[in-house]
RNA sequence: GCCCAGGUAGCUCAGUUGGUAGAGCAAGGGACUGAAAAUCCCUGUGUCGGCGGUUCAAUUCCGUCCCUGGGCA
């Protein structure tokens, strides 16, 4: 069948801030118009992480089918390529049902490789990662940043010597394909997101509303029982240093569950770090030039007219 | 009431043997190509508690007042 023939599928794509809302606005919109949710959220996906990555509850996610979350081991590394891959195929399944799918969250590194593509290439070589993690701790981070100017001069310039991590994955990517990270683009024509109608839009509170928000939201998971998920997680076996407890408070509760540091100061660090979360993915989706910023008042009513040309459920056939 | 220690950036404090000041944290801005709620980079003018005095010059010395904490009555 022709193109033409057929009308380009909705996909609607629903980014903003911890704490703005999002939330909330995609729940209204699956209700209205029989969605089903992606969410888009690095840390959802690790099962056992509820209250401090404000999981969906049971009952919600009966009314509402949400996807990709708890579909990790908290002791796995996640990684934005098999987000994608799985979120890609979350929302074959829901247009296959004739419903729309939403994807919802604020990982936006994460929305990006699932719209635009990641480059060819492997992820992570643990092994790899390891032995270079090691002879950096040995030799130190300037002898590490030198080995990756040799192999790749133009990653190296543009990668700090005191951000070892991004150091490590440019070498972890020139020794295990060759090829240099400065050269791996994602393509634009094989963009995944290429046939669908995406409608992107971005929540915009004032920064004023967000903190508050912001603030409220760290007490009440304090007082919805985080403490006893972390007690929970560590009598588990869970290692503090895996890369799910890098999630946002968690450390910190950890603190506190173990009497290093009271409630009170815990609850001020949280909203610290939250806030200064919030700063960070507000930078990255400033510079999305096609996305259509709401604030969180309008945005269900703006959101379901931008769906009104073009939701696929009502032309099904 | 008396004695002591303080009053310096939003917070905690450093400092100037007199030439109007600087760290950490907060805050703001930015980067980001498979760990991303991660990782990293950039940004510090504030009646140096008030008022007087000494001095060419005071946040720094002197006096006095106010405030905070501690001690003694």
């Amino acid at each position: 069948m022709s193109p033409e023939a057929k009308e380009r599928l909705t996909l609607l794509v629903i980014l903003g801030p911890t704490a703005a809302g999002k939330t909330g606005i995609a729940e209204e919109i699956a209700r209205r118009r029989s969605g089903e949710i992606v969410s888009a959220d690095a840390f959802a996906v690790y099962r056992g992480f509820d209250v401090g990555t404000a999981k969906p509850s049971g009952e919600r996610r009966a009314e509402i089918p949400y996807h990709l979350i708890d579909v990790a081991d908290p002791r796995e590394v996640f990684s934005a390529g098999r987000w994608a891959a799985e979120a890609r195929r979350a929302i074959g399944e829901i247009v296959s049902r004739g419903r729309l799918p939403i994807v919802c969250g604020g990982s936006g590194f994460y929305v990006s490789a699932l719209l635009d593509g990641l480059p060819p290439g492997e992820a992570r070589d643990l092994g790899l990662r390891e032995s270079l993690a090691s002879w950096a701790d040995a030799r130190g981070a300037e002898a590490v940043h030198r080995l990756l100017e040799r192999n790749d001069p133009v990653a190296a310039s543009r990668i700090s010597v005191r951000n070892l991590r991004y150091t490590l994955r440019a070498l972890e990517i020139v020794l295990t394909t060759g090829e240099r990270t400065s050269d791996r683009v994602s393509r634009d024509d094989d963009r995944w997101s290429a046939p669908w109608h995406v409608i992107k839009v971005v929540i915009e509170p004032s920064r004023r509303d967000l903190y508050a928000k912001i603030e409220n939201r760290v007490r009440q998971m304090l007082d919805a029982g985080w403490d006893g998920e972390v007690r929970q997680l560590v009598r588990g076996g869970l290692p503090i240093e895996a890369n799910a407890f890098g999630a946002i408070g968690y450390r910190e509760v950890a603190g506190w569950v173990s009497g290093r540091a009271g409630r009170e100061e815990t609850e001020r660090e949280i909203a610290v770090a939250t806030r200064r979360l919030a700063k960070r993915q507000m930078t990255w989706l400033a510079r999305d030039r096609d996305a259509i910023r709401l604030t969180p008042g309008d945005a269900v009513p703006k959101i379901l007219q931008l769906l009104g040309r073009h939701g696929q459920t009502e032309k099904s056939g």
